[in-house]
DNA sequence: GAGCCCGCGTAC
DNA sequence: GACGTACGCGGGCTCG
């Protein structure tokens, strides 16, 4: 027989993180109309709601920190000294949830002169010898260390596993009993624990797996390597040993206390009423039986629950054929807790449903006929779930985020908060069915924008067949080898360890490497380098890496700090972190491909962002050569030869730029032979590098003060530069003068195919708003028929592997160049089939030239 | 604890 | 401030 379980509610915990919540969403504060703030009562209830009604746990209380001063301040007068008075919104709503809690029947517990966490901790203890097993609800790390026997802990908020020994060092990297002393070294903001400086999660983790407690970390500090943590062991031994007596809770205080009065009982009906309608919760009220009446709940018919198989099938049954479905799986509403995902069905106004979601077999027939035309927000997101359920659904015609993009390139703009926002004055769209409706009436509104701005093309032949393209790629996912990059890692371990102590030699003292902050004091105060001029927007000096390149003649120390930088940088990212992102289920890397990051149209990469993995230094090379085809087969990368530049020439119809590439001539060379004035033979490497950042300058926008601070010349210099192209490159000159003399005369700017991309700056009277404006003007039609050329020819080649079934499969896009992954028998034939679609996916001016390399990795495929 | 900004550094 | 487009890291600050 399982033993009966006490839930102990940290409560305020809770009411801090509602109050934040809410407070940092910007959303307008919730109140009644009197102007009570309810927010925090109402996400607090709903929580302790919840957890009853999943859990029902046999006992339950809520624990309340006391107002009086607790043994921590007096032993530490700085203890919690960081945390001011509350805001008085939050205490104002306090006796409410005092009074929630009473009506729901939960006692609480509170104790002067005693701590939450310590009363907490107390009571566990108790219990747990009483033959009860106890569940901690918080969302606070410090109460990790009371888990263990009968004692466990959850937070509700995150999601519903319980957190025994095991999952709390896996979290934390030390078993429960170990979380003070892990504390006492890393310290802890919110409540002040000082710590020892200079040891952070990592350092505190292995120290506490080493030595088992602070007390033995401090009597073998002589014998630690690393010299900032010898160093700040045995430097502040009283700090951390106070550290460790304000991080561990008290397990006996003496507070009276009894089980038998936090027996579970049902709510006070008729309290709990009376507190909704006076907090003008409606929602909760319509939850409580018996029922209110109609009145209270206008429309909660439209929005009703299918909650059996055959209410979804009938209702299904009854759409007319030729109707457009909004289909939508939504999370639930903020505050809510897991586990009531739904989806929602619309397709008429005013009316839709939610279903469960696991009445999704019912709804499946919907999704996957291709015949009932259907619209979503973020198709592709629910193209991924019905893959991971088993099936592929089809007939989805529209997605409002992908109609919102287009009509205003605003990858903010096209959340659902955001279009229901701006469109339907901010109707509620919280629940399944509610967002479902509001993507019914957005298509409505977002469909007529799309025909009035002329985006349609864009919108029809670019992004929607793109969607389940990129589906695809994200499922398929691209193999690393991790064990590749952990030896790397070792590898780098060492160098970092190395050359933090010569830097440290250096300055004569540890400091944090990482630090902008602390490293600029360390350089142009303590050991008084040259400072340069340039500084950020916090006025603190740059230690950028162009500054201390230029000190490194100066002190060695730079050229230390520059190597480091890489190192830390590239383990950080991608070295340590790509193997934790390896999907358990599929052994692969799968990262988002997004269609609304960038406001140009090209796509983004983020979780993991594999767009920007390294190749421009050794090292980097070697992260990219993890990068592998599954067994046996091979990788296949396609790059676009200069395609920004040769859209230039097409855009522009530059005579000498358009002859440079029907010429196959290496443009970079061209350039600087017409800018410097001499023959194409004679262009030294150096001037070969200049006119290169001359041609990416010009297709940024360029100006004198970039082209000097990218080339490290005087801006006089770059000014000759510029005017020595522009005399040369006429036409590229007249072309940007268009460019700019359009793009303030409608305010937007459009790529060959039409994408639209809203340039207001462009007429400011700020002239650096307007410059800004101005090169944005020049660079995004480029940089944005780029993105439609390329992604035109990833729906082709998608199409042609498909239709002639291949095996083959497209992995990544990283904005010029595509990548992807296939077996032996294969590659001669896919490599020509995907050079072919690339380079004729629209005919130029100029011939759009692709390279094709294969290899056993990334690297040696490019 | 979590969110945000900043400085910085990868990519194209 | 300072040539375009992204994403993500660690530091540092902020909230209560």
């Amino acid at each position: 027989m399982s033993r009966p379980r006490l839930f102990l509610i940290d409560s305020f915990g809770y009411i801090f993180r509602a109050y934040h919540a809410r407070a940092r969403s910007g959303a307008p504060p919730m109140r009644t109309k009197a102007g009570l703030p309810t927010e925090v009562v109402y996400i607090f209830g709903s929580m302790v709601r919840k957890l009853t009604s999943t859990n029902h746990p046999e006992y339950v209380a809520a624990v309340f920190e006391s107002a009086g001063p607790t043994f921590r301040e007096q032993e530490f007068a700085d203890y919690k000294a960081n945390r001011p008075e509350a805001p008085p919104d939050l205490i104002e709503q306090i006796p409410y949830v005092r009074r929630l809690l009473e009506a729901m029947r939960i006692p609480v517990l509170e104790f002067e002169g005693y701590e939450a966490d310590d009363v907490i901790g107390t009571i566990a203890r108790r219990a747990e010898k009483a033959g009860v097993d106890v569940v901690i609800v918080s969302a606070d790390k410090d109460m990790m260390q009371l888990v263990g026997g009968g004692v466990a802990m959850l937070n509700p908020t995150k999601d519903d596993r319980l957190f025994d020994a095991a999952r709390v060092e896996e979290v934390m990297g030390v078993p429960p009993e170990r979380v003070p002393d892990l504390l006492a070294l890393k310290g802890d903001a919110v409540d002040n624990i000082p710590g020892a400086p200079g040891i952070g999660d990592k350092g505190a983790q292995d120290l506490i797996r080493r030595f088992g407690t602070v007390e033995q970390a401090l009597d073998h500090a002589a014998e630690v390597e690393r010299k900032m943590y010898r160093e700040s062991l045995q430097n502040n031994r009283d700090l951390v040993l106070m550290s460790k007596r304000l991080a561990t809770i008290d397990t006996a205080v003496p507070v009276e206390w009894s089980l038998e009065g936090a027996a579970a009982q049902p709510p006070d009906s008729d309290r709990l009423a009376g507190l909704y309608r006076e907090l003008e919760f409606h929602s909760l009220l319509e939850g409580l039986a018996p029922a209110v009446s109609e009145k209270e709940k206008p429309r909660v018919e439209d929005f009703a629950t299918l909650d059996t198989a055959d209410a979804v099938s009938a209702y299904i049954a009854a759409i007319p054929a030729d109707a457009l479905v909004a289909v939508t799986f939504a999370a639930p509403p903020e505050g809510a807790l897991v586990g009531e995902n739904a989806f929602g069905i619309a397709w008429k106004p005013g009316d839709a449903r939610a279903v469960p979601f696991e009445l999704l077999p019912a709804l499946r027939p919907l999704l996957e006929d291709p015949k009932r035309r259907k619209a979503a927000h973020n198709l592709k997101a629910l193209l991924l779930l019905c893959q991971r359920e088993g099936f592929e659904a089809r007939g989805f015609t529209d997605d409002v985020m992908l109609e919102g993009f287009v009509v205003d390139a605003d990858p903010g703009g096209c959340t659902l908060e955001a279009l229901v926002r701006d469109r339907l004055e901010n109707r509620p769209a919280s629940g399944a069915a509610a967002q479902a409706g509001a993507i019914l009436d957005l298509h409505a509104k977002l469909s007529g924008e799309i025909d009035a701005r002329q985006v349609r093309e864009v919108y029809a032949r670019i992004e929607m067949p793109l969607v389940p393209v990129l589906a695809r790629m994200e499922r398929t996912g691209v193999r690393i080898a991790p064990e590749q990059l952990r030896k790397l890692s070792g590898e780098m371990e060492t160098g970092i360890d190395r050359l933090s102590a010569e830097i440290y030699t250096l300055a004569k003292h540890p400091f944090n490497i990482n630090s902008p902050q602390q490293l600029g004091k360390v350089l142009f105060e303590e050991m008084g380098l040259p400072a340069p001029a340039r500084r950020g927007k916090t006025k603190s000096v740059s230690t950028a890496a162009d500054v201390l390149e230029e000190l490194a003649p100066e002190h060695e120390i730079a050229g230390k700090v520059l190597e480091y930088r890489q190192l830390t940088k590239l383990k950080g990212t991608y070295v340590d972190t790509l193997p934790q992102l390896i999907s358990p289920e599929t052994g692969r890397l799968h990262t988002s491909l997004n269609q609304t990051g960038a406001a140009t149209g090209r796509l983004s990469s983020s979780n993991p962002n594999l767009q920007n993995i390294p190749i421009r230094t050794e090292l980097g090379r070697e992260i990219r050569a993890a990068f592998v085809p599954r067994e046996g087969w091979k990788l296949i990368v396609a790059d676009y030869s200069q395609i920004e530049l040769r859209l230039l020439a097409h855009m522009s119809r530059d005579p000498v730029l358009v002859e440079a590439f029907r010429n196959g001539e290496d443009i970079h060379t061209r350039t600087a032979a017409e800018v410097f004035g001499v023959a194409p033979l004679i262009v030294t490497p150096e001037l070969r590098r200049n006119a290169k950042a001359v041609n990416f300058g010009i297709v940024y926008g360029l100006s004198a003060f970039g082209l000097s601070a990218q080339l490290g010349i005087p801006r006089a210099e770059a000014e000759l530069y510029i005017q020595g192209y522009f005399e040369r490159y006429r036409g590229v000159k007249a072309f940007i003068e268009a460019t700019i003399k359009q793009v303030r005369a409608s305010g937007v700017s459009r790529t060959l195919f039409g994408r639209l991309r809203p340039i207001p700056d462009i007429n400011s009277r700020n002239p650096n708003a307007r410059g800004f404006a101005e090169r944005t003007a020049v660079n995004s039609p480029l940089q944005g028929t780029a993105a439609d050329l390329i992604k035109l020819a990833m729906i082709r080649i998608d199409g042609a592997l498909r239709e002639g079934g291949y095996r083959t499969a497209m992995l990544l896009q990283v904005h010029d160049e595509l990548l992807f992954e296939a077996p032996p028998e294969e590659v001669d034939r896919v490599a020509e089939l995907v050079k072919r679609e690339m380079e004729s996916v629209h005919k130029l001016e100029v011939p759009l030239i692709v390279d094709v390399g294969v290899g056993a990795n990334w690297r040696d495929a490019k």
